[in-house]
DNA sequence: TACTCGCCTGTTCACGTTAACAGGCATGTT
DNA sequence: AACATGCCTGTTAACGTGAACAGGCGAGTA
């Protein structure tokens, strides 16, 4: 009735009427009922959010974006998690989200066996992946690429011979790329590539695979792919007295909230991942909205953080790399250098961040400089 | 008409028809219309969590945990965080769940002033609180006390004349507990009680702190509240030139994924985070399922877990500190001393563990042992 | 006065499911 | 043969909302 018309502020009721009614509804303790409005209007008003284990900083920090910028809309988010990462997990999460009629889903699919499932997802349901690689739907993804070259000219540009890799799992986007940034550079500076170890993301796996580095002759640099593995990278250096960065430089991935007050102080690249989520919330509202799927794949850059864990091979000194040797392979692309003021420091940091235009936008799928 | 019957597994179909309307079913796509079904049954089979922060680690594990065992009892899970800790806000996130209609909700609520907020829900809803202190609903904690007890008598039973303590944020529960632990260890002791030092759980305020420790005489040992903040202290001790644990000896609470990979690795007490929150879904589901809501708290043990970040004072031997000297007040309580095999080590640990029943219960509020 | 128009409020129906009841048919019992 | 019984399937109504339409009423106009 006239109800209806009060609750979806609709001009046509007088004010009088108006007033009565929400006073009746506060009196009543009136609340709509979502069901029978959904069965009506055939909307839900709910989105779904897939993603393997949210216990990791990247997931949770995308997550809680999300849910914001989705409340803030009047969306309620519901969730679902990957057991284990496989094509057969990731489908029986999707349908219990398809089961739950939500509008759309936002899938973090950093796994190469979940992008593959991307494909089987019907048409008709708005989708957006997050580190999706090259996904057949719209994608949200930091340059992880780029990072890795950043990462690895500035060891370079220290004067580091070549840099070693403490490689993610081969089957993640994310390792991948930092993978091919990190051989892109070293190609590029027509340095000696050394065989990579991986690890599995977990400081035990960045642990031991730092011990087996340690053996290498000619060690002075880690570019390790996330920050997880480096604490455990640094733990092994400082069991075998190797001091960082006295003798060996270490970067890290991620910038998460701990890696400022490692031993040392870690030089990371952060991911603004509260940026992943809420571009990824936009892209998915445009296909609720009605637009067609596209393939737009949305890239943010991430911001290099120098600190103290990186330094001149050899030099027994106390002054941190320089902000000022860090930078992109320039004229590609179009992120800019620049440097931004440090949120605070326990000890000093610098930074030589991409600044300008927060998110880089590309209608063609992988768009990562070469 | 039968169909509805197949769906719900009524036994009044038979074999054939039953086979014939599951084959029309895969045919055509169908899937059962949720907002339909809840408008007749009022029952939208979906569960609610409302939580701070959900990028910490507690919180998130707790969450995933949640999240499974609740799909796996056909429960959706829609999730509502907190932009800010005080009353309003939890407020809001609460009636962002019930306006989603769902049976019932888990309120995450370490902040005292959301176990406030708590007594002004509605009696009819079914709600759980996890670590809510006092709060007037059935509540699942770890018994943060108990934790902070072993973490002061197992530096006392060390050699350490007292032991000072970094605090977590005054109107937290946990932080209140694991004050009140440290205050009875020291004075069943009859120990000197320093003064604290209060942070926020971050690693800055943990590096802040125990830079205002430093000056202080006799300190040789620091119970930091949480793990994040307990690096952030080896930060400060290392800037300072004070080896942990030759000179100081460091606890931390959480046994975060990373701990066991700090500069020493470090001592502190597990939570489990994941059997807190499957709990506290079978408290919630007790009550959807029409039980009244009582004042059950189900209190669950921490376990202790030695690494090397502590030592006997002035001691520059390599031992690190035994499990054996780690015990409750013994004799209070259903907690019985073991230890368990470690699941790994990149250094060696050893654990002093709670094992036998995983968790103790109580009909009355507060049972934490003195 | 009769009519049109605009503003507001009320009525009807459909959304897809389930509870409750009705009924058909074969089998068994008297 | 008449009837009861059990097994299965079909019919009806209701859940609470919003879209579409109907209609009442006052003001303005011819």
């Amino acid at each position: 009735m006239t109800v209806s018309r009060v609750i979806n502020d609709q001009p046509t009721v007088s004010q009088v009427t108006r007033q009565r009614v929400l006073a009746a509804m506060t009196e009543l303790g009136y609340r709509p009922n979502v069901a029978a409005r959904a069965l009506v209007t055939g909307r839900t008003r709910t989105l779904g959010v897939v993603s393997i284990d949210t216990t990791l900083y990247g997931p949770a920090s995308m997550l809680l974006a999300i849910e914001r910028a989705a409340r803030d809309i009047g969306y309620a988010i519901s969730i679902a998690s990957l057991p284990s990462v496989d094509r057969r997990s990731f489908g029986e999460a999707f349908e219990a989200l398809m089961a739950q009629a939500v509008e759309g889903i936002i899938a973090i699919t950093p796994h190469t066996s979940t992008t593959t499932a991307l494909r089987h997802v019907p048409k008709d349901i708005p989708v957006v992946a997050v580190e999706g690689g090259r996904a057949p739907v719209p994608t949200v993804a930091v340059d992880q690429r780029l990072g890795a070259r950043l990462a690895t000219e500035h060891l370079l540009s220290l004067g580091h011979a070549t840099v070693a890799h403490i490689a993610g799992p081969g089957d993640w986007h994310e390792a991948q790329e930092r993978e091919r940034g990190w051989r892109d550079a070293l190609t590029d500076a027509e340095r000696e590539i050394p065989e990579l170890v991986r690890g599995d993301w977990s400081p035990r796996s960045g642990y031991e695979a730092a011990q087996r580095l340690i053996g290498a002759p000619g060690l002075t640099a880690i570019f390790v792919a996330n920050d997880q593995m480096a604490i455990g990278a640094l733990r092994a250096l400082s069991e075998a007295g190797i001091p960082v960065p006295e003798r060996v430089s270490i970067v890290g991935f991620d910038d998460i909230p701990e890696a400022e007050f490692f031993t040392p102080p870690l030089t990371t690249l952060r991911q603004e991942f509260g940026e992943v989520g809420r571009q990824s919330l936009a892209l998915l509202m445009e296909q609720v909205d009605g637009a067609p799927r596209s393939r737009r794949r949305i890239v943010i850059p991430p911001e290099f953080i120098v600190r103290e864990s990186t330094r001149a091979p050899g030099t027994a000194g106390s002054a941190p790399g320089t902000a000022g040797s860090a930078r992109g392979s320039a004229g590609s692309g179009p992120r800019s250098a620049g440097t931004k003021t440090p949120r605070s420091a326990a000890t000093k940091t610098e930074r030589a961040g991409l600044s300008g235009a927060p998110a880089s936008e590309a209608s063609q799928p992988d768009t990562a400089p070469r």
